[in-house]
DNA sequence: CCCTAAGTTCAAAAAATATTGAACAAAGGG
DNA sequence: CCCTTTGTTCAATATTTTTTGAACTTAGGG
């Protein structure tokens, strides 16, 4: 069996247009190009793909193609395209399409671990404000420790109805 | 003059905490370190600070510091701590701690301008989409760009909410 | 069971980013 | 004016991140 999916062998022109354009879009959310790379591919292509599709068609290792879909996985961005081939072991890939799922996906695997490590810190840093002899230097020490508090307290209330916001 | 404000030659145990979380913070922001450790030197001080502050407390590089500020200018996170001290050449600065602030100017600096580079590209992506021969492959490819396009317009759209909701 | 095709892992190499520091400007003070 | 102090620039260096590819696992097929 040659190619089971609609790919050929080089990527068209709009194909490397929109790889590119995903390239600098998950640059912006601090991801590595080659995420990009194997989300734009499969963004754009009529059918699902498989790891070695995207070491194929993108020029890339397998070990990246490997690495990317499982960060891209972890997001909630692509999915294993399930049993309708039924017979074959290999696993081919369709993308996550809504913004509202790409976001949250985001958020959960890339902001919510800061947040909530973020929550320990500010706890040791309360700890630390403690410890000041002077009061008044502790009271400055504490009220700027309160207001990084309140900044993450704003951002979790927020988060939510981002993602709201980005479903309509 | 030794030192006009009140910074002593070395960090405290709350001062190291409180940078290194700002420095945690802005790598998530896809910020260099240096200028966490700035603006969270800054953050954690009682009076304004200048560059050589910076160089000597946090144990970097004039450019660092000098760069750091700049950026940090940038995003209107910080500000030169103005006249009071009057005579003096030297520059103090002083953070911006309005979290509204600084992400309005993060929304400005570093989102803004990929979301409006963006934009010409999607123009590029339609006009490549045209070129394909195949009506029903064209097709294709024109709804998932607009699904871009339609990406870009809600998140265009969700910035501001953004930043008013995390005014309060 | 063995063999092959599919996928994963991870140490090493390559690429991208950040930092340094020395040379350079600029701005007063005397 | 010149000298000193402050700040900037940018090529070289250091550091971090990403990618590679070869060795390794796993899952069927025959």
């Amino acid at each position: 069996m040659s190619r089971p999916c609609g790919s050929t062998q080089k990527l068209d022109v709009l194909g490397r247009q929109v790889v590119d354009f995903f390239v600098d879009g998950v640059r912006v959310l601090g991801l590595p190009p080659s995420v990009g790379q194997i989300y734009g591919l499969l963004f754009i292509s009529r059918s699902p793909l498989s790891l070695d599709d995207f070491v194929q068609l993108l020029q890339i290792s397998k070990g990246s193609a490997s690495q990317g879909l499982r960060m891209l996985k972890g997001l909630g961005a692509v999915r294993e395209a399930d049993g309708l081939n039924g017979v074959e072991r290999r696993i081919y890939y369709e993308p996550a399409v809504e913004l509202k799922r790409l976001v949250g996906g985001f958020i959960r695997e890339q902001i919510r671990p800061h947040l909530d490590s973020g929550k320990s810190k500010i706890t040791r840093l309360y700890r630390s404000a403690e410890q000041i002899e002077n009061p008044s230097e502790r009271e400055f020490a504490t009220e700027r420790i309160e207001r990084i508090d309140h900044w993450m307290r704003s951002s979790s209330r927020v988060l939510p109805i981002v993602q709201k916001l980005l479903g309509e």
